[in-house]
DNA sequence: GCAAATATAATAGTATTACTATCATTAATG
DNA sequence: CATTAATGATAGTAATACTATTATATTTGC
């Protein structure tokens, strides 16, 4: 798996990036720095001008990658989903009963990214702490229906798609099946929010997972 | 109910504010008229400036009320939770047979609120519209545990517990009532998003809505 | 009814943000 | 080796997110 990944390119849509970042040194360490700074300081306190203190880099020269902290967030997020649907269907395929298929899926959606499996300039470990912490605001905004137009959402769509279609598979007569996905989807983040945060709120802890809520909770729904 | 509610009046932590802005006319045009000019332009481009400007009134004199746009997107919400408790609690009250009561409640908390009942400076139908697009944002941030040890979410988490009461009086044995509550909550106000924005990751529309999803997968996970 | 207290308005000022523009320098490529 | 492309340095702008100060209303307490 981190072979076929070393050499395949996790694809975000043209319009995100001003240059790609991901064929150039400055371009690679500006994902690298910048998924380490978010983490670090939150999306609200991060700015290019800090970003390049870091790396030892120009604000200006910043702006020639990605026209905004905005597009930048769409950027990690947009390599997420792709990365995460690749996951998917790397760890699915071949597997012929619908329903270990769906189960390791949602296995996949809802677990913390605990390792770097794919040895980039990209750590998916700390890009999944992002993820749950900001990537809600990548599309709460007014621009959203913009921005949905040109595309930017494809592969957050995309991956809860494959998710229906893998419940649609368990059981062709649930009548919900795609506000199913996108409910695992957003909710395990949630979920793993608030085991961080609220632990009055949630049953996670260190025991008990997102995985194992929405795997209960899935397999009573469809059966 | 109408009644009840002019004579009752929701509390908000004191600490989100620096001075009571129901207290006084300044304080009360603030809230009615930042509930529309974040609904009109989002958060992020909201400023006290230009809130200053729509009510006549000095930028400073905002200030005097709410040290931040945070801190007043804080008491928006927490306004909206303490609002919804009541109705949750006051459409419930007296239900006996506990699937009849957590019905309701489902019904409460996931519905688009469409009418205006309590006839106050605040307009429930611009700040649901608010919740649903910008609520994430006000724990999304780095400042989060140390403003959930001021109290700044218990309404939050009050209105989840209670809603996590009623699951357990339908099923007791149920193993994860408090994430399948947070799950409801946040997952209807998801559903209403993607409903108006992403409607290609949802199965909720005109017909469908948020409350026949959850309707539905709560009363199979516990049955 | 008036003094004192309080609330609001007006103005100014600061540091930072989120950029854009220009020009110099360095590195890559044909 | 000349041209082009990429990066860096510097400067500048409008807006943001405030704080501070002083002036002017308004309320309230006696």
């Amino acid at each position: 798996m981190e072979n076929l990944l070393a050499n395949l390119k996790i694809t975000v849509p043209e319009k995100i990036y001003i240059k790609d970042p991901e064929t150039s040194d400055l371009g690679r360490r500006i994902l690298e720095h910048s998924i380490q700074l978010i983490d670090e300081i939150g999306l609200e306190a991060f700015t290019f001008k800090k970003l390049g203190q870091k790396i030892g880099s120009n604000e200006s020269s910043i702006y020639r990658y990605f026209e905004s902290k905005h597009n930048l967030l769409l950027y990690l997020t947009s390599w997420y989903w792709a990365w995460l649907e690749y996951q998917l269907v790397l760890e699915t395929y071949g597997m012929s009963r619908p329903e270990d298929k769906l189960k390791r899926a949602i296995e996949i959606v809802t677990r913390r990214v605990k390792q770097d499996v794919s040895y980039t300039f990209i750590n998916e470990v700390i890009l999944y702490r992002i993820i749950v912490n900001e990537s809600s605001k990548s599309f709460l905004t007014k621009e959203v229906d913009l921005e949905n137009k040109e595309g930017y959402f494809v592969a957050y769509k995309r991956i809860i798609t494959r998710l229906k279609d893998m419940i649609s598979a368990v059981d062709p007569n649930y009548s919900h099946p795609t506000s199913l996905a996108s409910t695992i989807m957003e909710g395990a983040l949630h979920q793993q929010f608030l085991r961080d945060h609220f632990n009055s709120i949630t049953d996670c802890d260190k025991e008990i997972t997102p995985n194992a809520f929405f795997d209960n909770l899935v397999f009573k729904v469809l059966s």
